[in-house]
Parts: structure tokens; C-alpha cells; sequence
DNA sequence: GATGAATGAGTGTTCATTCAT
DNA sequence: CATGAATGAACACTCATTCAT
């Protein structure tokens, strides 16, 4: 029970020397996942990220080979991110529903704190670019959940299903609750009742 | 409970004397979902789809008040082709369950006959575009079923929650199953099994 | 005996419905000419070549299919205008050397009135764009004075040798009399005696 | 009768102190000519030939004052290597045809070593950037041969006329011999006849 | 109704060059 | 001496849209 995240090629620009402004590169980072966020994954162009950044459109090319390495190099990184997030405390010592809700709370604090990257998720998720990313060799940051679920299935506690769909419901309710009108729902209450819709649906 | 659909604006979709040349139209329409589908929401242009469509550019914009107006006038035709479908033979005197099963049913025929159509409506969503479609007015269509779950709800049967949380469960698995990787997922069994987690999820 | 001209794929842009107006292709093909017989083929671009032609960048690419494309298109359209102008009158029935003369001398008047082409003419074979101009297809307009030169060879009055070589000793001297410092060059006396060695060049 | 060669601007090339490293010269200097010869001289950049000669484009401005000193640098630079290549074993008591064709044999055998080099020059000649390169003083390597062929003048050997018209015929040949099909051209028997060809040409 | 021509504004990207180290 | 970072300006090209026909 594996998933796990590459990209075939190496994205990002490395020479020895260490770039001098790592400063700058964060702020091509943030600069792009706002604008993602904002316009949308259509309607970004280098230019308009080289002024939120406030660098020349010439610098973005010192930190990425083009604006798909850029846009994958930064998808990946958000997509590591909240998998730490998620898994932050993890304890496999503990019982599978706990083990989930530790996760399910995990990812609604990151989320909460950081909208507009999984703004930037979901749209990449969604987009052509998203068949860039391969799923051959690994972050397998999650790989203890997945290992925990994995034998939670063989335990007979949860349903033995393809990863994707359990995945699929664990974390459907997500992007619905960070959604546009997210402020009337995003209750400790609508919280819990969908943590608990996701365990049901998925226990045996 | 309601979920209703309006555009704020009024879009070309809802002229209600319509051009001639429904052939056309429909060409463009088939064009532009085939290229949104193939190259993403980013790499669609006017001329693009003029070419796809065996039509000139500037025929579109006999059709169309302009690309935004395009673009969402065929998410709304797709949103409603969807429900339409999803509520094909729907009967209101048989229990939720199956009212449900039967839904869930001709939304996967929806779907496996229309990959490109689903594709263009989850890039739709995920992006900007989707905050310019409001949910004041009705599309109705799916009203009965809403009023199902809301009895449902009233009768102990389902959970009492939040429409989008509970139409999110309802269908998360859906664009997991008609992925770019759906050959090998969309088994009669995973299907089954989707629905089953699915109903769980919501029922009592 | 063969030497001919050919395009590989097709370069200009022609619809079946004529572009309006004639004239503003005519004002990019001249500007581009003039461009780089000024400041160099290395240093044309598009947006100055618009600017010469007083149109805009995009109305390039009604025209031609891109940069290649222009060039392209206009090195052939010169050779053509200069292999035309040199076949001018052309004689088949006076003798070799009249044949010759008569060519030398219509084509030291096509260099004097339209010296930029000529220069664009150099610029363009010196460059690697001339391996994208294929001689496999052709533009006979030459041909009956190669013809003549092959006959000439067979009767033994001229050397029997490759035709690349022959024309080169045949026109070698334009270039030089056509250079920037022609002013002084290219008086009667001068055209008079270049003819001269290129004719002993060749003769036997 | 002379034909000199001077730069009106002073360029690097002839910095008297060298720099330390001949080596990172020689590098840029070959990376340059290959370049140029490769993909032309519209498409050679500074970073293009940093990359293809293993150094930092700043350091390339250590060697030349810019992207305009370089290029004529270089060509200075070959144009002097063949005028040396080609007077190599020059003997002045030997009579006019056979100084020629000691010139013109060793011209053939620097072109078919330095086919690039060749590339670079006549691209360099064709291009506006040969207007720079001033004749008002003197690279005089080929002077004796020039005296001779005064001398060969005033003997009524050859024909009294415009150097550099003497000199088009006489290596008119050449570029073409070395063009991209060269090797079916470049034969003991098509050297041979070519020079009898320019032989002819020039003399009485 | 349908179109090709035309374009100003913008795209992603590379340029030649400078500079602090 | 040698360099990577940084950039304003330019590059080739495409965009969404208008308009005369």
C-alpha cells in the first residue's frame, strides 16, 4: 500500500553554489500560490508574479527552468507540506479511528492557516499538470497512515478498498469546508460531524 | 434545503430566442470541452477552439458576449446535462436508499459516457470562474432528491448536516474513479463498493 | 544538369480567401529587406521589421507563419526576382558567350537597382537558414542557360565541371562589385574586364 | 597594390599584456567559432557560448570588452591564422602559377582542417559587422604575394586589375568547395581543376 | 449569420551586461 | 581572475477582441 510522489525530471535549478537571496525565492513562492489563489491557475503569468514578488520576471528564471517547473516545483512542496502537517504528532501506537482523527484535525488547522495553499493544491490537482507529476518513486511522508489503514483492513476494522477512494472520502469534505464561503462553515461542529461522516464511511 | 443556480449576469447560455445555426453552436461547445479536457482551463484560447471547431474565430462571438461568457455558459449547460442525467427516471415513493443508488447509477453511466464533459466541470469548479456562478436562482433539477435527503433527515435516517458537506461525500468518489488512471477503477465492484461508503457516510 | 530550388513544406501563409490588402505584404517584404541589408540578418527582429512596415507585430503573422517563414519566403521570392531579371531576353540560338554576356550584364543591373536584395540575398546564403532551402523540387528558370553550359561543355568549349563551381567563378565577382565600397567599383571598365576572367575562367 | 587591415576602435584582441589564463581565452575563442559555424551568427549568445565554453558569461568579459569585441576579435583573429596558413612555404623567387598555386594549396588544406573557422569568416564577411573592420592599416602577411602579383601585372602575366576583384576569382572556389555538401566536392580533381579555373581567370 | 484581417496588449523566455564577492 | 545573481530591455509569438464586408 504505497503512494508515493516524484517528479521524472529535477525541476528545480541547483548549481553548487548555493543561490545568494533565499529570500527571493520564498517570495516567488508565496507571490505565485496568492496569485493562484486569487486569479486562478488560468489567469497567472510570470510577469504578473515577478510584481507580486516585487523581483524582474528575468530573476524568476534564476530559480526555476520555466513557469512549469515553477508551478510543479511549488505543487510539490505545498503537497510535502501538508503531508507533514498532517502527520505532525503521528502515533502508531494508538487505535486507527484515533490514529485518523489526530490526521483529520492536523490537516483542518493547516488548512485554516493556509487557505490559499491548498487553493493552489486543489487547482494544480485538477489541472493537465497534475498527469506531470508521477507517483513511482516517493514522499512517503504519509506511508505510516497508509500502513496503519492498510492493516486496519486486513484487522477486518476498516473496508478493503483501492487507496485512491479511501483517500478519496477521508478527505473529500476538505475542500468543500476551505471552500469561497468557508467562514459560515468551518464550525468546531461541522468539523466533527464530517470527521465523523469519513470514519463511517470508511470502518467496516 | 435548496441548492440553487443563477448567474448573476445574464449569459448568452439563456437567450431565449436562439441563433439559427444550433449545429454551430454546438460545435463550439464540443470544441471548447474537448480543449479544456485535453490542454486545461490555462491553454484554452478563443482562436484554439475556433480552429477545433471548424468555425472563425469571430464566429464565436456571434454566439457568445465573450470567452468568460462562454466559459461559464457551458459549465452551466454541463452542470445541468449532469443533474439531468443523475435524476433520469428518479422515483419519489421508493426508499432513500434507492432513490440514491439510482442517482449514484446514472451518474456513473453520466460520467464513463462523458469523461470530457466531468473533466471540464471539476476544472470549472476548482478555479475563479466557479465564484461567478451563484446560487441564488434555481436550477432546480435536482430539487426532489434535496427534498428526499431533507425527509431523510427529518426521519432519522440520514444525518441532519450541511447540503455541500453532505453532496460532497455523496460524490467525492466520483472524480477519483473517472481520474486519468479510471481504467482500472472503474469496476462494477469499486463502483458498488464507492456507493456503499458513500451511503454510509451519510446515513444514520 | 540540374540546379533547382525548392521549399520543403510549405511557408506562407495562404488561405483561400486572398488577404485584403496586397499592399501590406508587399511593405513587410521591403522593410525586412532593407532591415538586413542595414544592421544584419543577426540583428532583425520582428518587432522592427514592423515598425519599418508601420504595422503591427501580430499583423506579421497574418502573413507569414513565423520569423523562418519570413525569411524563408523572402530569400526565395529575391532568388526567383534575381534569376528572372538575369534569364531576361535570354537567347538560346546566339552563341555561349553571348549567352553569357547578356546574362553578366542583366544581372550587373538587377544588383545596381536593387542592391539591398542582393545583400539580403549574401546574408541569407552565408547563414544556416540556406540548409532549410532544398534544391530537390524547382524553379527552372535557369535551366536553358544551364542547358547551354552543358552543351557548351560537351562541344568543348567550356571545361567540363561541376555546376556549383562553374556558377561559382561565373558570379563571383558580384558580390565584390556590389559591396559597400561599390561606388568605385562598379564602372563599365570594371564589369567589362570581371566578365572577362569569368568567361576565361571557364572557357576551354 | 595593398590591402591592409586595421580595427579603427582598439579591441581586445590586441590587449598587449594577455591575461593570465590563454587557456579560458582559447576555449571561449573555439566555443564561439563553433557556435557561430553551428547555428549561425543571429543565434550565438553570450550565455550560449559561456555554456559551450565552460565558463561563467562574466568571464567572458574579462577577455573582451563585449558581445561586438568578441565577434571581430575572433574574425581578426582568423582572418589572420588563414592569411598565415596560406603563405606558409611562400617562396619569391618562384614563378607567379607556382607561388599561386602553393597559396592555393594550402588554402584548401586550412579550410578542410578549420571548416568552422571558414563558417565564422564568411559569415562574418557577409554580415554588417565587416564594415568595422577597417583597411587602412595593415595585417600584411599576404603582401609579398600581392607585390608579386603587381609585379605578374606589369610583366603581363596576368591581368591588370582591382584587387580585391584579382582576389574574388581567385578564391571564389573555396566557399563553395567547403560548403555543407563539400564532401563530394573537395577532390584532388575539383581542387585541381578549380585552381586552373581562377588561374585562367587572372592571367593574360 | 459568418468571416478574415488587423491589432494593442500581453505571453513566456532570453538577452547583453553589471556587480558584489 | 572568476563568478553566480540579478535585471531592464528585448525577443518571437499569441491573445481576446473588433470591424468591414
Amino acid at each position: 500500500m504505497k503512494v508515493q510522489l516524484v517528479y521524472e525530471r529535477s525541476f528545480s535549478y541547483h548549481k553548487t553554489v548555493r543561490p545568494r537571496d533565499q529570500h527571493k525565492r520564498e517570495a516567488i513562492f508565496e507571490a505565485t500560490v496568492k496569485l493562484v489563489s486569487d486569479v486562478g491557475f488560468a489567469d497567472v503569468s510570470v510577469s504578473k508574479i515577478a510584481k507580486e514578488a516585487n523581483v524582474s520576471p528575468a530573476t524568476i528564471y534564476v530559480y526555476y527552468k520555466n513557469k512549469e517547473d515553477l508551478l510543479i516545483s511549488i505543487f510539490v512542496e505545498i503537497h510535502e507540506q501538508k503531508a507533514s502537517a498532517a502527520m505532525k504528532g503521528f502515533d502508531e501506537t494508538s487505535p486507527l479511528k484515533e490514529m485518523f482523527r489526530k490526521i483529520w484535525n492536523n490537516s483542518f488547522k493547516f488548512i485554516s492557516e493556509n487557505r490559499d495553499h491548498l487553493q493552489y493544491h486543489e487547482q494544480f490537482r485538477s489541472s493537465p499538470y497534475n498527469d506531470l507529476v508521477n507517483s513511482t518513486e516517493a514522499t512517503n511522508i504519509m506511508q505510516p497512515f497508509l500502513a496503519a489503514l492498510e492493516s486496519g483492513a486486513k484487522d477486518k476494522v476498516i473496508k478493503r478498498i483501492d487507496d485512491d477512494i479511501l483517500v478519496a472520502f477521508i478527505f473529500s469534505a476538505i475542500p468543500v469546508l476551505s471552500s469561497s464561503s468557508y467562514k459560515t462553515k468551518m464550525t468546531r461542529k461541522n468539523i466533527e460531524t464530517a470527521f465523523e461522516m469519513a470514519w463511517d464511511a470508511i470502518k467496516l
